[in-house]
Parts: C-alpha cells; structure tokens; sequence
DNA sequence: TCTATCGTTGACATCGATGTCAAGGTCCAG
DNA sequence: CTGGACCTTGACATCGATGTCAACGATAGA
C-alpha cells in the first residue's frame, strides 16, 4: 500500500512515516515510480512505534527493540552483541519503573475520583 | 533546604527544579536573601514528577495530577472542575494504555532475551 | 578581606517528535 | 489533455524538556 493508505489506517500523518523511515524504524519498498510501498504488516508496526513512543521510548531504543519482537519469532543472532544485550536489558528495567510509576498514580487519581464520585 | 541540597537529593538539576516551579509543579517558599527554601516533602514531590515525567506525561497534566494524589489525602473540591475530572478520567485511560504497551513490550523482550541466554 | 561556592534571573542553544510549506513529479477521472 | 489528488524531497518552524552561559548577589571558610 502507499503512504496515504498507511496513514489513514494508523492515524499517523504520513510526514511522521517518513520520519520513521529515516531513524530506520521500518523499511519501505519502492515502486518503480520512487513512491513508497508498504507491507501489510507494516500496520501493526507502525501502531506497535506508536504506543512505544507515546510510552516514552525514543526512536533511538525502538529501534533496538523492534527486531527482538518480530513474529514469527525470529532470534536474530547477529542483532544479539553484548551491549545490544545490556541496552536491552536495562531498558526492561526502565520499562518496569515507568510502569511502576504508572500504575501507582494511575491507581491513585482512579481513586481521587471514585472519592469524588462518591460525594457527589 | 535550598536548591543545591534539593538538586542532590533528587539528582535533578537545579535549572530543572526552577523550570518545574515555572511550570507550577512546586512552590517553595523564600528566604530573606531570595533564595528558595524547599520544605522536606519536596523531595517526594520531585520524584514523582520526575517519574511522570519519565512515563511520559507533560507537565500541564502532572500540574492537575499532583493535587489529587497529596497525602494526607485532602479532596479539593475547589480543583475539582467537570473539565478536570474529565481530564483525569481520560488520562487514566491514556496511562492505561500505556501500561499495556510497556508491559507488552517489556515482556515480549524479556522473552527475547531469556531465550538468547539460554541458547548461550 | 579574599575567594570559592552557591544562589538569582534571563537569554540563548539543543534535542526529539511533529507541523507546515514549497517545488516538483505521478496518476487518474472527466 | 487537464485538474485535482497523491506522491517525492528538503527546508524551516514549533513545542516541551533540558543544557549552558552571562552577570550579578549572598555565604562561608582560610
């Protein structure tokens, strides 16, 4: 599919693709034309940056994390070097904190509300 | 206590702790010589911004979120808008899901990499 | 008192994600 | 063949969080 019909199925302008695209988060073919054609999967992809970035990841990091989660699984062994490992390892761990923290103020604002809710 | 002891107790730099006071996340009190005297609580208190911060959120959320979440927990009906309860219900349904995503992510990488040490 | 260290404000720079616009090529429907 | 919709690249702007620097005042220890 083209840009056009990626953007409207991810809700992504499309400028943000090509962004993508050059900090080498997806890989687009070309059409003999020089317009970019994207696989199907290629929607889940962009939705799977989406929710990393909007979770606070920077592209930087996507991009590391993206080839581990590729279905089929595939263990990409020359991905794999050492620090590769550590990045990853300790981003998980600041995965779990941003949860952590998360899940603690969300918790607690649900709880103001309900409170609220309940004088009401 | 002032900026510096503040700036080490939170590793947060001190132009970052008058940008958050800019932004109305933390109102420390003057000395007489204008310095900023930051009561002890603080220190929670910019941790916790910090984490918000790090999860993802922007500070004119966090500045709505920090009334709800004071401990010993006061409900500030004054706060407590149609508008702002809708922000924050709405907010916590963006945190979430940004919960889900991080913890999917974290997860599905978890796997990736228990699965290379293991082929170790 | 001198000096190092810390504080103040304000301006300007940077960085990543995103918006916008210009100039031009492609494609298709009328 | 023409007009509108879509694509290309590239430049420049914006926005929030943060870094850095300048010019100056306050503090504290030798």
């Amino acid at each position: 599919m083209r840009i056009g019909e990626l953007a409207r199925l991810t809700e992504t302008a499309p400028r943000l693709l090509r962004y993508y695209e050059k900090q080498g988060l997806i890989f687009p073919r070309r059409e003999a034309n020089g317009y970019r054609d994207y696989d199907d999967y290629l929607v889940d992809r962009v939705l799977q940056i989406r929710g990393l970035l909007d979770a606070g990841l920077p592209t930087r990091i996507i991009k590391q994390i993206l080839p581990c989660l590729d279905a089929p699984r595939t263990i990409h062994f020359a991905d794999a070097t050492p620090e590769m490992l550590d990045t990853l390892e300790s981003e998980t761990e600041r995965m779990t904190r941003r949860i952590e923290c998360l899940t603690r103020n969300r918790d607690a604002i649900q709880e103001y509300l309900s409170v609220v809710k309940e004088l009401a």
